[in-house]
DNA sequence: ACACATTACTACTCGTTTGTATAAGATAGG
DNA sequence: CCTATCTTATACAAACGAGTAGTAATGTGT
C-alpha cells in the first residue's frame, strides 16, 4: 500500500473544509471551519503544516489573492483541490460509505 | 489533540469489517472483507497487529470459538467491538458526514 | 516611523500506524 | 507420526502524521 496514496484523518478534514469553502479557502478559514465542525481547537500551525504535506502529495494547489483592503490585509494563499486530490477524497469517502453499508450504524442522508 | 483518541484509516476499516461480519469476525474474514471492499491486498499480519492495538485501546474484545471440524480447524479468536469501540466508530463517521454535507461530493443513502 | 493586525512558513519533536518476516499452536487425515 | 491446513502471535523496522513554537512577511492606520 504505497503511502501517499491515502489520506489520514486530519488531512481529510482539511480537504473537506477546502471543498466547502470554495473560493474562500485559506489557512485561517480552514482552521475555523474544522474547529466549528469538530468542536475542538485547531492550531493554525497544524493547518499550514498539513497543507504543506498535501501539496507535496499533489493533493492541493495554491494561488495568491490580491491584498485585502483592511488592516493587516496581506495576500492570502488560496487553496483548491487538484484533480488528484478530489479523486482521493472521493475514493476515501466512497470506501467508507461502502463499509458502512450493512452495518448497524445509523446513516444520515 | 491527544492521539489514541481517534482512529486511523486502517483501524477504521478493521472496525467496520468487524461490524459487518458480526459473529463471524476474526483475522481471516476481516482480511478478506477489507480486501474485497478496498480492492487492494491486505496482509494477514497487518490485521492481527492492528487488532492487537485496538485491543490495547479497549476498542475490541475477543472470545474464543470452539475448534472447527475441518482440517486445520483450530479455534478462532472472534472479535467484537466494545461499547467504546462502537462509540468511536460512530463518532468518526458522524464527523465525516458532517464535513461531507454541503460539499460537491456525491452522497449515497 | 511605529504600532498593530492578518497571514504564512519552517524546523523540529513526539508518538503513532503500518507492514513484514517469522514463528508457532491446533486440528484433521492418511 | 507426518503432513497439510487454518489460525494466531509478535518483534522489529520504516515511514508518517500531528502539533508546537517561534519567526517572518505584508498590509493598514496614525
Amino acid at each position: 500500500m504505497p503511502k501517499g496514496d491515502y489520506l489520514a484523518e486530519f488531512e481529510i478534514y482539511v480537504m473537506l473544509a477546502i471543498l466547502r469553502l470554495g473560493d474562500d479557502a485559506y489557512g485561517v478559514t480552514i482552521r475555523r471551519e474544522i474547529e466549528e465542525r469538530a468542536g475542538r481547537p485547531v492550531s493554525i500551525g497544524a493547518v499550514y503544516a498539513t497543507l504543506g504535506r498535501l501539496e507535496e502529495k499533489k493533493m492541493v494547489e495554491f494561488r495568491v489573492s490580491d491584498p485585502q483592503p483592511v488592516q493587516g490585509g496581506r495576500s492570502r494563499k488560496l487553496v483548491s483541490l487538484t484533480e488528484r486530490g478530489l479523486a482521493a477524497v472521493e475514493h476515501s469517502t466512497a470506501m467508507l460509505q461502502r463499509m458502512l453499508r450493512g452495518t448497524p450504524i445509523a446513516q444520515e442522508g
